[in-house]
DNA sequence: TGCAACTTTGCAGGGGATGCAATGAGTGTG
DNA sequence: CACACTCATTGCATCCCCTGCAAAGTTGCA
């Protein structure tokens, strides 16, 4: 019903490349379903149903229903991550972050505004937005352990806390503001805007 | 079993007065049974039981079973608010921010570390994790709509979304830091060192 | 071909959450 | 005081989320 996995999971064997087939259409029949009814009046058995598979199934490829519907935000978050972990120290720290998570905001989605504003009123449902938010803080909290890894601090201290808070912060505003502003550019300038307000808060090391 | 409503509710009637008593109780009932078992081996039974209650009357006092474990913050957040709206106006919009977060903070279960160790030891289920992280977002969506009224801005807009992301930002890591850090003296003057850190991206407005 | 590893599926069951209607306890008025 | 009114509690039925377990079907590999 949807165009199958495309060029993603070339190297990948058959088992593993069903598994991912099955997860990207539990995924699409859940923002398909859910963009004809909302999202809270969609069933997991509905959504399974769409895609083939059985009920029990979908618990198979995600923990709550929510999970589906922020699948492919969620993938694209861990491409940024695994980005991030093989960029080359810098001394500008935030300079990097900021730049990497900008670049990130030029993919996929965030392009196409039609698609976003589609994909965003799919999740005012009060537990999709849950969900959202639970991947901002998923983020923060890897972003936090890059940061104390690059730093050479402890994660549990203030300053890799406070530095990654503020870069989501950042993302999230500019996300959000843009969404609901339709006279804005797009989100990375948005975000750049408000990364630039927020970076003399976090000089430049010259340890 | 626990102080009925001690002072608060002096000037309520009967009814509202004993409404005010189950809903303690039931918060009570809540924390002392996650302190025994762990939150996520208790269940709504359970709750409603211990505090003597149908379970159905649970459902009229919050919302999901995670809301009573966090209902203390929820109230303590609603004074803040409170306390916020009626403060005049000053000039610097931050500093009066962070002054009144900072006084938030030397409130009830902050000021004891013994207790709030023990809180938070309660708070580690996932369930209860992602509650927490949801009144944090509440806070920022009311601080928005009050940053909103007092510069004049539209609430839509990037500015305010971000003076108040920040916000909850420094007081979120400055609490976390605080719990795992055991040399930390108060999470007030962490939260004040964070907010110092960011107050430069916020600078007094002279329109 | 045959075994190991893994995915799918059905089944049973616990528990969260909601709507509805009945009951009972405060509240205010004549 | 009694009556009507408002509102909290309760039981009941119901839907759905989610999990553990064991059986059956697929893929990977020697």
């Amino acid at each position: 019903m949807q165009s199958l996995a495309d060029a993603e999971g070339m190297a990948l064997g058959l088992r593993e490349r069903k598994k991912l087939a099955t997860r990207q259409a539990l995924a699409a029949a859940a923002l398909h379903l859910a963009a004809e009814r909302g999202a809270d009046a969609v069933t997991v058995e509905d959504i399974a149903a769409a895609a083939d598979v059985s009920p029990r199934t979908f618990f198979n490829h995600f923990a709550t229903k929510e999970e589906a519907f922020v699948a492919d935000d969620l993938d694209r978050a861990k491409e940024l991550l695994e980005r991030l972990r093989q960029e080359p120290l810098e001394a500008d720290l935030w300079g990097t972050l900021v730049r990497m998570l900008a670049e990130h905001l030029d993919e996929a989605v965030y392009l196409d505004r039609r698609q976003a504003l589609a994909l965003h009123a799919i999740r005012t449902s009060p537990a999709v937005l849950t969900q959202q938010f639970l991947q901002y803080a998923g983020l923060e909290v890897d972003l936090v352990a890059e940061i104390a890894r690059r730093t050479h601090e402890p994660a549990s201290g203030l300053q890799p806390r406070l530095l990654a808070a503020s870069l989501v912060a950042a993302l999230r505003t500019a996300v959000d503001t843009w969404i609901e502003l339709s006279e804005d550019p797009t989100p990375r300038r948005l975000f750049e805007t408000a990364a630039a307000q927020l970076a003399p808060a976090f000089p430049t090391k010259k340890s």
